[in-house]
This record gives C-alpha cells, structure tokens and sequence, in this order.
RNA sequence: CGGGGUGUGGCUCAGUUUGGCUAGAGCACGCGGUUCGGGACCGCGAGGUCGGCGGUUCAAAUCCGCCCGCCCCGACCA
C-alpha cells in the first residue's frame, strides 16, 4: 500500500520513478544485485502488453515456440560482431551437476545463435520459407548500472527470429514488425514513438541494419523501446542455414530479428506518470475502473452495497475492481488508486443512491478538474467514451509535450545547449566522429534517422560537411 | 570497475562526534472502539544478532581493520 507523496518528478526524476515502481507496486528488488521481482500488478500489465502484441504478431502470420535457456558458448563465438558486441555482458555456466562442463553454458542474452542452429536444421528448401517463429521469454546480460524494467540483469521480452528466401523479404518484414510496434506503442500504450534507423554504433551487435522505435520520457531523455533487426546473411553463414531455390541452387537465406521487453513498462511509467503516481493507458491498464462505496454506517452501507453490485455488473465488459476494504478510508483509495495509475474511478456514496448518479474522476486530469457526477443510467456507455478520451488525451499530450521538446538548433553550440533539455533533429554526415564528439561534449548519442523524412541536402551540424538525413540526438536511457 | 553516499524493528530515521542504565520515535502491522464524499483518531500489543567478521576496552550501535549489500554519478547496454 502507497503511504507517502512521492518525490516530485522535478526535483528529482529519478528518484521519482524508482519510488513510484515500488509504491505502485509494479516490482520490488529481488535479493541479487540488479535483479527485480515483477509483482502481480506489474506482471498484470505486462500480460496485457503481451496479448496485444501477441495478436499482432499473429496477425502478421508469426507462430510461437519455445527455445532453450542454455546456449554453448562456442555457438556465440560463430558470429564475430555477435560475440564482441555480448561477451563483457555474459552470464556462464560452468558447473553442472556438481561437474565441470566440457563446454561453458551460456545464459541466453538473446537467442540468434541457437535458433539459427535449429533453422540450419529445419530449412532445406525454398518451400520452407519464410520461417516466422516468436519466442516469449527471459534473457540475461550482466548489467552493471541497472534500475527496475528499464535494465536489469534478467528481463522478460518477445524476440521474433524470421529466415527469408530474399533480401527484399527480410527487409520488409524488419519494417513491417517495427510499423507493428510503433502502432503497438502508439495505440495502445498512448506512447507517442518514432521509428528510425541506427547509427552503426548503435546498432545490434550481429545486425547488417537495426531500425527502433524511440520515445521521449518525461524527463526529456530518450527511450529504445523496441527494435527490429534486419540481420541480413550474416547468422546464415554462420550457422549455415542454407536451402535450394527453384532453380536447385543452394543459397543463404536472409534473416531478421525483434524484440519488445518488459522496459516498454517503464516507458509508459516515464511517459505518463505525473507526481500523484502511475497514469496508465485505459487499454493496457489491468484495471481500467476503481469502484469506491462510501458509507459511514450499516444504513448507508445497506444503501450503497446494492447499487454498486449492479453498478457492477454493468460494467463487466470492463476491467473493474471494487475497493471494499473497511480498514481504510475512502480518501486513502483514491489517493491509493491515483499512485496505480488506474485511468478512471467512480465513488457511489448515498447522495448518489439518492440522486441517481455517481462521481467519477479521471486519472489524467488530477483534482476538481477531473472530477464529475454523473447518471447512473447509460454509465457504460459514459464509461466507455471516457476511457477512450483518456486513451486518446495521453497520446496527444504525451505527444505535445515531445514535439515541444525537439529542436532544431542552427550551429553546433546550440546543439549542445538544446540536448540537456530535449532532443536536437539535425543534419549529421554520418561519420562515426562527429557522433562521438557530440557523446563526449553532451552525452547525447544519436538516437534514430528516421524512416520519415524528405531527403534534403544539408550540412553536418557536427563538422559541417554535406548531409543527406537528418537524426535525432538525445540523451538516452 | 572508478568517484560519492549509505547501512539501527517491515519502511523512514534519531542515537555514533565525546564508548556507560533495559536501543528509541514516526509510519506500517495485530486486537478493541470511535470514524468514513481527498491520505482519520484513541487505547493496548507484537516486532531488533544495531549489514557481517575480527580487534581495542571493565564496557562497543558508538573507536579501529577487513569484507558485503544498496542508492546516485561515470564507462557498457533492450
């Protein structure tokens, strides 16, 4: 149970949303360093995160299955920038059984290397692909600096891993499931995302091109909050995964890989949160209405009780919880209710059994401002049209608040000036250098050259040679 | 791994500087009662190897040494 104000998210961001995690009880700190617990309301969410994902997935035409844990080491070793890229962040295993293993274990940090092990064995021809195969599940990189959903040692996620017969193919299906993400994150999770195109050093360690969805947090710092890989022949060849094309040829097939974690969580927590707690999306919300009954006597509470369970039962096309507890104060629930982030609450108390009505507040619209008595009669229609402004007001300010913070600075000082405070959308030559000098005087890396835009000549606001795209720069999380 | 901070009932902390009675408070928890439309109140109660190990001392939460955890900042990252 919430007990206390949380730290304003101005005085301190951080400390806010490490506070918020545990208040809302959305995880806890495990006892190893940098691991959480993920609590049943935080779990709840993720699941909602799931199905919706899940349906798209597909949609799309994917299939679910179920790869192990343990990967040898010698396969991570079969892909050269694979194994560069997540060797310092392994976790290996070397005993079994109380024996040493002939060959270490690694802890799956993602899982490219033994699903291209199966694929090599499963694909022998053209008629075999494509190959659209998702994996809900856990993986482990030895963090060093990590913070509750947004990185801990072990996380939950999706990856989808894909083999195609062309290029094109493969292409097209790292597009398609980062679109699917973006209208994921945006429909449903109320994130506003852009989707966008890695710099090389940003890019997936094994990938011939990484794409990602960023979004703004309410700190202005930017969040990876999905990714889609296109991976192009390289884990084929490493792991030879090869079939015979209409004409008996041998050939490599083209790979692609996606994930979306449990960090989406702390997106939507750094996105919508405000200093009352957790403001979560009606449509991933695990509870979308809080019913309080207010009484202060067994005459009012036989009042009140009657109409809350038809109230109820009502609304049961609703995710709705009804707080019935009598060891605290209604006052304490809404304040309790708020710090969840559930988007709407209705008290009936007996001015409404007599009236006819009911209070209802909205979580986005804190105090007086969000508050209304309503009729009784047609609330789950009211009900429904009110979570549906909810949903669609998060976005658009959520939206608001992440253009007003994008900039386009006119020489490289202002540059450095506008990245503390926002994102900086400049021209950038796409040399390695000049992206490092920006991380070494801001901190800011670039975050995405985004899929839209018009290609326009400029000039590197870095060293001001000619540019033909525009990135984002930000700090990032 | 570098820098900074911190560790005392479940939580937040006081007590440590200057060693000395039975280690305290608030919140949370349990019981009883009064309350209940924006974080209620009263009474009673339970709960502690003072992060760990070692040392100094008649005596250690307090002084000394080593170790460990956690948080913040940096290098690495979904």
């Amino acid at each position: 149970m919430s007990d206390e104000k949380l730290t304003p998210r101005n005085v301190d961001f951080s400390e806010w949303y490490n506070q918020l995690v545990l208040k809302a009880e959305l995880a806890d700190y495990a006892p190893v360093r940098g691991c959480m617990v993920v609590r049943p309301y935080g779990w709840a969410l993720w699941e909602n995160i799931q199905a919706t994902l899940d349906k798209r997935f597909k949609v799309t035409g994917h299939v679910n299955a179920a790869f192990p844990l343990f990967i040898p080491m010698s396969f991570l070793e079969k892909e050269k920038a694979h194994v560069e890229g997540f060797s310092p962040e392994l976790a290996i295993v070397t005993i079994g059984g109380g024996e040493k293993l002939e060959e270490p274990l690694v802890v799956r940090p993602t899982s490219e290397t033994v699903i291209g092990h199966m694929y090599a064995k499963w694909i022998k021809s053209y008629r075999d692909l494509p190959v659209l195969i998702n994996q809900w599940g856990n993986v482990v990189r030895w963090e060093l600096r990590t913070k509750l959903f947004l990185r801990t040692l072990e996380f939950y996620w999706q990856e989808g891993h894909t083999a195609h017969a062309t290029e094109q193919e493969a292409r097209e299906e790292t597009r398609r499931m980062l679109g699917v993400y973006a209208d994921f994150a945006i429909n449903e999770g109320a994130v506003p995302v852009i989707q966008g195109i890695k710099s090389e050093t940003e890019k997936f360690a094994g990938a011939v091109q990484s794409t990602s969805i960023e979004a703004m947090m309410g700190d202005t710092r930017a969040l990876q909050s999905g990714t889609s890989h296109f991976l192009g022949q390289n884990f084929a060849k490493a792991f030879n995964i090869q079939y015979l094309d209409t004409n008996n040829t041998l050939q490599y097939v083209w790979t692609t890989s996606w994930g979306l974690s449990t960090r989406f969580i702390g997106a939507i927590i750094m996105t919508h949160g405000d200093d009352q707690g957790l403001i979560l999306p009606p449509r991933l919300a695990p509870i979308q209405i809080v019913l309080i009954p207010i009484y202060k006597n067994d005459a009012e509470r036989s009042a009140v009780m009657p109409v809350v369970e038809r109230i109820k039962a009502e609304l049961a096309e609703f995710r709705l919880k009804v707080d019935d507890r009598t060891e605290v104060t209604p006052g304490f629930k809404f304040n309790d209710w708020e710090m969840r982030g559930v988007p709407l609450r209705i008290e009936i108390g007996p001015k409404d059994v007599e009236k006819g009505t009911v209070a209802m507040a909205r979580r986005d619209k804190p105090g007086r401002e969000g508050k209304s008595f309503v009729p009784q009669a047609g609330l789950s229609r009211t009900v429904g049209m009110l979570l549906d402004e909810i949903q669609a007001s998060l976005l658009a300010r959520a939206t608001t608040f992440r253009d007003s913070h994008i900039f386009d600075p006119k020489d490289y000082a202002e540059l450095t000036e506008v990245v503390q405070n926002g994102w900086a959308y400049s021209y950038w030559c796409g040399d390695n250098e000049c992206e490092a000098k920006v991380k070494e005087d801001t901190k800011a890396t670039t975050r995405c050259i985004p899929l839209e835009q018009k290609e326009e000549k400029g000039k590197c606001i870095v060293c001001g040679k000619n540019a033909k795209r525009k990135v984002y720069f930000a700090r990032a999380y």
